[in-house]
DNA sequence: GGGGTGTGGTAG
DNA sequence: ATCGCTACCACACCCC
């Protein structure tokens, strides 16, 4: 099969349909052949499995359908999400990696070396994304797919490999053989920033915890259901970058090292927004990767300080409310509020959720969703429903239906790996894991992790927050860069690593007595990384020894793992990565430490005095200008001593000083920092200045009291609106929603109206909130429910399982059709359409007979536009239909993107709709009034859907 | 039962 | 160009 280069030929987004239908048949003809003249000594190897082959493959598809389906297995057309076992690929891109991370992706030499030797052969041995030939990439290309790599001829020796990457001048500067490497290295490296945060951060609740012991034990665990919220920003270093650059608002963004200006970039992702997102970019993927899917995509850099000041106030916020925290990561943590919860069962959590959220959004300028559940595991699980821009309350009488929606990726500890194994005892779901019981759990994972595999199925999780544990390592590593050609550059790379090590025992301060040393070797026949200056394929080696006494000195350090690598004898050229670990840590008096974020005053914040008059104290000071978006921050001791002098301070000046001029002037002043005025600014709904949280629910008494008001034309009433249903929609388009009430009730309630929040004190539940309180007597959960008539649901209860499975069918041609044409190769691809005109009246109806386990079962069909149901899928879709169309689009498409987006809100996926919709209003932005036009109807439409199915007005 | 070491996995 | 870190847990397997 030769490549064409115009796959699409003449034919327009308009026809899909036709030739599809077309081909659909042509092929399930072939497959009958196929099954006719089957091989009778062909074994049942793929007996019960349903295989489906994605894009371009070497042996080519039909070929690979003929072997599984002469060998009884079942080949599946399309991804049919509830039946497929294995998916057959060559190469995946990144939008088709994440979709498929659901299933078993091999090789197509599985199937031929399956068929070879006459045995169903393991298929992990031949995964998808195992390394070929000493890289440790996926072999991941373009959309349009390449031929595989040619495999190396020879071994290659790590010698040579460093003189061929090292006569670039511009390499060897960079690599492990310059003096400042080290040093250089960990400035900018993100995971090393992250690690040390973390680390930084469990210090420092540790600390706090340790100055105001009293808080602590017996509140939380008196209470007798535990309430764990999971705080996470979404797209934290994104969001903080897009702060400042309220230009590139409404493009794709991603975070990364470099311009991507480079034609085929290898620089990671580290975060990106949600309009690159939309586009099927992800973080961890290669710039390079992800401009082929989103050619707009704009890459800004990195800016470490000034993640760390957002920290410092979003664990500030935390620390107003409690100090049981555990510190996640730099921009996520879990907190117990069991204590300050005094009413669970009417809305409080949530209550209080959306205030934090609130907070973190005025202080920080950026979006944090937050999960809610009665452990860790159920908290986690709810922050994914959450995000984005939301919050997720997994009600205690609902677990098992919340649980079985999600993904085994989504357990947390649940890895790559893992998930793997589980795969091949075909588990995929969480509800697949729960059939296992605990001794083959335990038998074939170890005793801990099998209870922990059946416990997370279950919903079950007793851990604590981790929020005392001293650290029990100290370790420094580098697998990026490092390259040598003489023994001499390895000793001055060694003695650079254990220097900074010794830097970091000291820091703390702590000695210690074990001392591993790492080092990555590169595997025998692993060639030169695909990712500049990267490890490759390597084999990791550990050595420890053990000294008589704890030590932090350079000197001690460097000779025993100079020793420890002499001991390993591995060949200089080969070193790709070496790492120092330190255990075995003394704990002496740690007090002094000195952390670099400054939230030792934290502490004092009692639970109770400042909480609740406190914010609203701070929203007085800010905000001059409601027109404007402002973003506040608030930086940790303007809250904790409200009485000192206030000063305000620019965003970009604070961020300029040095660390302990800030800390002089938070000890001094009530400092309001304030930004550009100009800065927040959500696609795609815009909140254009903080508005009343929705504290609205009181279901169990109080739906009829909320204020009834007349409503304009289309708006429900009060009454009508299901105070559940709005907590679940993003908060911006809540505030659409309380702002569009506001103004029918007096217009009062107008967008800069954050002073008239009700306080809502998480400690005292009394006073001081706006709407009625109810009985202090606890009620059952059960009764916020059962308060809710079953027209009223909440979005909690619509959403039974959160995959597309189970929608309702739009079109059952559509399925099949797209989905065969889109996956065939470009030359295939051609072929369809051409015969399609050759034969443009072929009925359909040969799919009749077809036996029906070959065919869909049409009663599961997902919601599908063109056949396409995945957000990327469709998003494809999308962007051909204004690739065909550059001015002006059909009508009749225009109805029927409209008619799908429509039935995703009726499918409660109005995230889908929205980020889709969102696309195609991004992706047809200079296209002109026709598509203007076009958009707003679809616009206009959805909202109107999303009002009828929701009750609730927005604005998309 | 106690101890040890090296490896692998996970998270963000 | 590019910055693939790091703390911690669990396990397999060894010793006594």
């Amino acid at each position: 099969m030769d490549d064409h280069d115009d796959p699409y030929g003449a034919i327009k987004f308009g026809e899909f349909r036709k030739y599809i239908q077309n081909k659909q048949s042509k092929l399930k003809e072939q497959e009958d052949e196929v099954r006719q003249q089957g091989d009778p000594d062909a074994l049942p190897l793929f007996q019960g499995l349903s295989i489906h082959i994605n894009g371009y493959t070497e042996p080519p598809i039909n070929e690979l359908r003929r072997l599984i389906v002469q060998h009884a297995g079942d080949y599946q057309h399309y991804l049919k999400k509830s039946k497929v076992t294995h998916i057959i690929a060559t190469n995946l891109t990144y939008s088709k990696v994440n979709e498929f991370r659901a299933y078993k992706v091999v090789k197509p030499a599985w199937i031929t070396d399956s068929v070879r030797e006459k045995k169903l052969l393991p298929w992990t041995d031949y995964r998808l994304g195992k390394l070929n030939h000493g890289q440790t990439e996926l072999a991941f290309t373009s959309i349009k797919g390449k031929q595989p790599e040619q495999p190396a001829p020879s071994a290659p020796s790590g010698e040579a490999l460093n003189k061929t990457l090292l006569a670039n001048e511009w390499s060897r500067q960079h690599s492990s053989m310059h003096p400042d490497f080290v040093k250089r290295y960990f400035e900018t490296s993100r995971l090393h920033y992250l690690s040390t945060w973390k680390a930084e951060l469990k210090d420092i609740v540790r600390q706090a915890r340790l100055k105001s012991p009293n808080t602590t034990a017996d509140s939380c665990l008196s209470s007798p259901t535990r309430v764990i919220m999971h705080i996470d920003f979404d797209c934290f270093f994104a969001s903080v970058g897009l702060r400042d650059r309220p230009e590139l608002a409404q493009k794709p963004v991603a975070v990364a090292h470099g311009k991507g200006r480079q034609d085929n970039s290898s620089s990671d992702i580290a975060s990106c927004n949600y309009i690159a997102r939309s586009f099927g970019v992800r973080n961890g993927m290669r710039v390079g990767s992800a401009q082929k899917v989103c050619p707009d995509l704009q890459i800004i850099p990195y800016e470490f300080e000034k993640y760390r000041t957002v920290t410092e106030v979003f664990y500030n916020i935390l620390f107003k409310y409690t100090q049981e925290i555990q510190a996640v990561s730099v921009d996520e943590a879990l907190i117990d509020v069991s204590a300050l919860i005094a009413h669970p069962e009417v809305g409080e959590e949530e209550a209080f959720a959306q205030k934090l959220r609130q907070e973190i959004k005025e202080a920080t300028g950026c979006n944090a969703s937050v999960g809610i559940g009665s452990n860790i595991l159920l908290a986690r699980l709810a922050t994914k429903k959450a995000k984005p821009d939301n919050i997720y309350c997994c009600k205690s009488d609902a677990i098992d239906e919340f649980l079985a929606g999600f993904h085994l990726r989504d357990i947390p500890r649940v890895g790559y790996a893992l998930c793997g194994k589980l795969q091949d005892m075909n588990v995929s779901t969480v509800g697949d894991l729960a059939k296992l019981s605990l001794s083959v759990l335990q038998s074939r994972f170890g005793n801990k992790t099998g209870k922990m595999l059946y416990e997370s199925a279950r919903g079950k999780d007793d851990r604590p927050l981790a929020m005392d544990q001293p650290r029990q390592s100290v370790s420094a590593e580098v697998s990026w860069g490092v390259r040598f050609e003489t023994d001499q550059q390895l000793k001055a790379f060694m003695d650079s690593l254990v220097e900074e090590v010794c830097q970091r025992l000291k820091a703390i301060p702590t000695k210690g007595r074990s001392i591993t040393l790492k080092v990555m070797v590169r595997a025998k026949h692993a060639e030169e990384a695909l990712k500049h200056m990267g490890h490759g394929e390597v084999d990791v080696h550990n050595k420890t020894t053990l000294l008589d006494a704890p030590t932090d000195q350079q000197s001690v350090i460097c000779h025993h793992a100079s020793r420890l690598l002499q001991s390993m004898g591995c060949l200089t050229t080969d070193i790709r990565g070496l790492g120092i670990q330190i255990q075995k840590l003394d704990q002496e008096d740690r007090s002094g430490s000195q952390s670099k974020l400054s939230f030792e005053k934290a502490k004092t914040a009692s639970t109770s005095t400042s909480l609740g008059h406190e914010p609203e104290q701070r929203l007085c000071t800010v905000d001059p200008s409601p027109s404007t978006s402002q973003r506040v921050t608030t930086p940790p001791s303007s809250s904790i001593h409200p009485a000192k002098p206030k000063m305000s301070v620019q965003f970009d000046v604070y961020e300029e000083l040095p660390l302990d001029i800030r800390q002089e002037l938070m000890d001094n002043y009530d400092l309001v920092i304030i930004d550009h005025p100009d800065i927040i600014s959500t696609p795609p709904t815009p909140v254009a200045s903080p508005s009343p949280p929705p504290v609205s629910p009181r279901p169990d008494s109080s739906v009829s009291q909320m204020p009834s008001t007349q409503p304009l034309a289309d708006l429900p009433t009060w009454s009508q609106l299901d105070p559940s249903a709005l907590l679940a929609l993003p908060l911006s388009m809540q505030q659409q929603v309380l702002a569009a009430y506001g103004q029918i009730r007096a217009g009062k309630k107008s967008t800069s109206s954050s002073t008239r929040r009700p306080p809502l004190t998480p400690s005292s539940s009394s006073s001081s909130t706006t709407t009625s309180r109810h009985p202090p007597n606890r009620v059952k959960k059960e009764s916020r429910r059962s308060k809710h008539p079953s027209k009223n649901a909440t979005l909690t209860q619509l959403y039974p399982t959160p995959n597309r499975s189970g929608h309702p069918t739009l079109d059952v041609n559509d399925e099949i059709s797209l989905e065969v044409l889109e996956q065939l190769p470009p030359d295939l691809r051609k072929e369809v359409i051409e015969s399609y005109r050759l034969k443009p009246n072929q009925d359909k109806q040969t799919t009749t007979t077809i036996p029906s386990a070959q065919l869909p079962a049409p009663e599961k069909k997902p919601t599908a536009l063109m056949g396409k149901t995945s957000v990327p899928d469709v998003r494809l879709v999308l962007q051909t239909w204004v690739q065909e169309y550059p001015t002006d689009p059909d009508t009749k498409d225009v109805a029927t993107v409209t008619k799908y987006l429509k039935q995703l809100v009726v499918d409660k996926d109005l995230e889908d709709a929205q980020l889709l919709f969102m696309h195609l209003r991004h992706i047809t932005l200079d296209c002109g009034d026709a598509w203007a036009s076009a958009v707003a109807l679809i616009q206009s439409d959805l909202s109107q859907q999303v009002l009828e199915t929701f009750h609730v007005p927005i604005q998309l």
